[in-house]
DNA sequence: AGGGCTTCCCGA
DNA sequence: CGGGAAGCCCTC
């Protein structure tokens, strides 16, 4: 017998399989789907059986040295899941179940043993044997109160551990035990569930109805209005169908709340699943569902891998989040993923969000998906009012920071003892720094990048690749005292704040506070006890938490997300203001949502202000339709990158010139541009788009330049099918 | 990816 | 001529 085995290393140029013997011992063990180790070369690695053949080969080959881990085995659909990966997405197939697997079960990695072991210790039910070492050892006290305690039952070894118990365990008077244990055991305090509202109700049957269909639902609810009360209730069901369901949230650190929810109402039947969990922690919660012991699993983009076998629900919470595309390759989107797996079980995929993305709104809107919506807040709460303040009235009365408007109310807010939340959608102190006196900026030396300001520390850092320089006193290419700051970040209205609010509690969240594992829930939870009154943050602050009193929620500067030159800046910026207006008011206590903009009239910031998704959906598809971009239109985006230059701008262009060469249909094609920013990490990209309704040539078109551009090793291609930014 | 083999370049 | 670095190619 033949296995073909696909080898560890994630390289286009080894994007094949290789066929081993199996030798007669192994060949009991050796399936397909199983985690080998095999000769290579002159080395040893790891590879994944994918084939097993008993032909006779033509080549002399070599035999499998082993079957590495028993536990693991990729059965049929992923298997051919990875495959789907790697076709949509131009990747290795190896590279494809590399990342569909938790890293303790990954080919490349050869420990085996992930499980986490607890020792118990007891005492020797041979009692004359005991009570004879009690006798003689009457001196040793230690041991005897360890004898004593025992006598209560058995107890864990790291809790008497010393020299005592050794002697003891030596003498056979006390043995041990040992036991593998999960790591995660949260504590689950009781929910009952809450009864579903007409319109929830509603949304429920229609889903219900539709268990055994491969259809995509799309539940359209404001924030608010209680959609994760319909996810557990369709959770429930399945679940009493004896079915599996997968709940995907956009990141777990920033869904707490959610998570807990879960716990509460499934306990012991759900695995959570998300990248602060340390890879034993993952192996756990893998295994559990491995062996079926869980029916629910939640989870972020990745666990739409998990291995379950009678999956009877697909739930992706805040479809609109970009967290659900992979920003490093294999490129996939988990809603790609979801409805392959919804298409091989039969099972529906539901889509939620209160700002759904232009393409999953478009269609739905052509019964391509079913369309449900809740319009309603639970129980009091009302919508927030929203103002917008123009900006360029208050410079005027140097008021640079806070608008009259934003400070009446912010005082008005303290007072009645709620709290007030502060939108400032940029890390850092200052975004640039220049010299007044020679006009010097401080950029990154390895990227095409201003540095930011960070004065906590006093240091100038590159938000792309790391780079920190302390910052000097004076210019360092004048030398003058010159140097003067721009723009806002979050550290900078946080110490402005401090200012003019200094008998308040306020507390700063984003990246460069909450980076230390539990810091986020922290936070979190110090908010939710009232510790803060002002909660200043980037846009992490504006997803999926739910705190009661807070009533106010400023915008500080709403053009920074307007700004950015992208297609889909319009979309994201309505679907953060809409989302961070959503925190204010959740509960009796009405709210309130103030917005500070240089362009009062820009449409995308008044359809936030009359919270009309749907116009804003309707002007901005116009404006997709005028430009030819999705859901008009399919996007694909080329990125050629180099260390050199010279190199790069060549083969940018070659690449560009076979595609308007081959592509003779009506795709257009773009480019090569330089891409924003130019220069990363000292390498230079250039970037070219392809835009097309259908196409039959690009997929072989871009097979043939991805294998070229695999032997050259100074030039890196990078496909990406479906970009979420150009 | 990573090891082994070949080639190429420079000093002497 | 020799050695070391750089390029090239193969891995069942």
């Amino acid at each position: 017998m033949y296995a073909n085995v696909l080898v560890q290393y994630g390289v286009k140029s080894l994007d094949h399989t290789f066929t081993y013997h199996i030798p007669d011992e192994l060949v009991s063990s050796v399936e397909v789907g199983r985690k080998v180790s095999v000769p290579f070369g002159s080395q040893k690695i790891n590879g994944f059986v994918v084939s097993i053949t008993d032909k006779k080969q033509d080549i002399e080959v070599k035999d499998i040295i082993d079957v590495v881990t028993k536990e693991l085995k990729l059965n049929d659909e992923l298997l051919s899941l990875g495959r789907y990966i790697q076709e949509k997405t131009f990747c290795s197939l190896i590279s494809a179940y590399q990342t569909m697997l938790p890293t303790s079960m990954k080919v490349s990695n050869s420990k085996e043993d992930y499980s986490l072991k607890k020792v118990y210790v007891y005492l020797n039910s041979d009692s004359a044997l005991v009570d004879e070492y009690v006798h003689k050892h009457q001196a040793a006290k230690k041991q005897l109160e360890i004898i004593d305690i025992l006598r209560n039952g058995e107890c864990l070894k790291k809790d008497l551990n010393g020299a005592s118990l050794r002697a003891l365990l030596d003498n056979f008077v006390v043995c041990e035990r040992v036991q593998e244990a999960y790591r995660i055991n949260p504590l689950k305090e009781d929910e009952e569930a809450y009864s579903l509202n007409d319109e929830q109700e509603k949304a429920f049957k229609t889903i219900v109805n539709c268990l055994d269909e491969s259809r995509v639902f799309l539940l359209h609810g404001i924030t608010g209005s209680g959609k994760t009360e319909v996810y557990m209730h369709l959770i429930s069901e399945v679940v009493k169908k004896g079915q599996c369901a997968i709940m995907l949230v956009p990141e777990i650190s920033l869904t707490t709340q959610i998570v807990k929810r879960f716990y509460n109402r499934f306990g012991d039947d759900v695995a959570i699943f998300h990248s602060s969990l340390s890879d034993g922690e993952k192996y756990d919660e893998y295994k559990k569902i491995m062996n079926g012991e869980v029916h629910v699993v939640v989870g972020t983009r990745s666990a739409i891998f998990t291995p379950i076998n009678d999956l009877g629900i697909i739930i992706i919470d805040e479809e609109h989040s970009s967290n659900y595309k992979q920003d490093n390759n294999p490129r996939y989107h988990a809603l790609d993923m979801a409805k392959w797996r919804s298409d091989y079980h039969k099972c529906p995929v539901v889509l939620g969000s209160a700002t759904p993305k232009l393409e999953t709104m478009a269609r739905a809107k052509k019964d391509v998906y079913t369309y449900l919506e809740l319009k309603k807040r639970i129980g009091a709460s009302v919508l927030p009012d929203v103002k917008i303040v123009d900006m360029s009235q208050e410079i005027r009365k140097r008021n640079l920071i806070l608008s009259d408007e934003l400070q009446v109310s912010i005082m008005d807010t303290l007072e009645k003892d709620e709290q007030v939340m502060l939108l400032i959608n940029r890390r850092g102190y200052s975004t640039i720094m220049t010299c007044l006196s020679c006009g010097y900026t401080y950029k990154c030396p390895h990227c095409d990048i201003s540095l930011t300001y960070h004065k906590s520390s006093n240091h100038l850092r590159c938000h792309y690749c790391g780079y920190t320089v302390i910052k000097s006193d004076r210019c360092p290419n004048c030398k003058e005292d010159g140097i003067s700051d721009y723009g806002l970040g979050t550290e900078k209205v946080e110490e402005f704040i401090k200012k003019q609010y200094p008998s308040y509690r306020v507390v700063r969240m984003d990246t460069d506070t909450t980076s230390r594992k539990g810091s986020h829930e922290k936070i979190i939870r110090a908010i939710e006890n009232h510790e803060y009154d002002i909660v200043i943050g980037t846009q992490m602050i504006a997803k999926g938490l739910d705190f009661k009193k807070v009533t106010l929620v400023g915008v500080i500067n709403a053009d920074e997300s307007l700004n950015i030159p992208d297609f889909r800046s319009g979309e994201n910026t309505f679907s953060l203001l809409a989302q961070v207006a959503g925190r204010a008011g959740r509960s009796d206590l009405p709210g309130k949502v103030i917005i500070q903009s240089f362009n009062p009239d820009n449409k995308t910031l008044n359809f936030v202000r009359t919270h009309d998704y749907i116009g804003n959906y309707a002007y901005e598809m116009s404006v997709r339709k005028m430009l030819k971009y999705p859901p008009y239109c399919y996007l694909i985006s080329l990125k050629v990158s180099s260390k050199s230059y010279d190199d790069v701008s060549v083969e940018a262009n070659k690449i560009a010139a076979y595609l308007r060469r081959v592509l003779t249909d009506e795709t257009i094609i773009l480019g090569p541009t330089t891409a924003s920013p130019f220069k990363i990490n000292n390498v230079y990209r250039f970037g070219i788009v392809l835009k097309y309704r259908k196409s039959e040539q690009i997929k072989e078109a871009l097979e043939f330049l991805d294998k070229e551009y695999v032997l050259n090793k100074s030039i890196t291609l990078d496909i990406d099918v479906d970009p979420l930014r150009i």
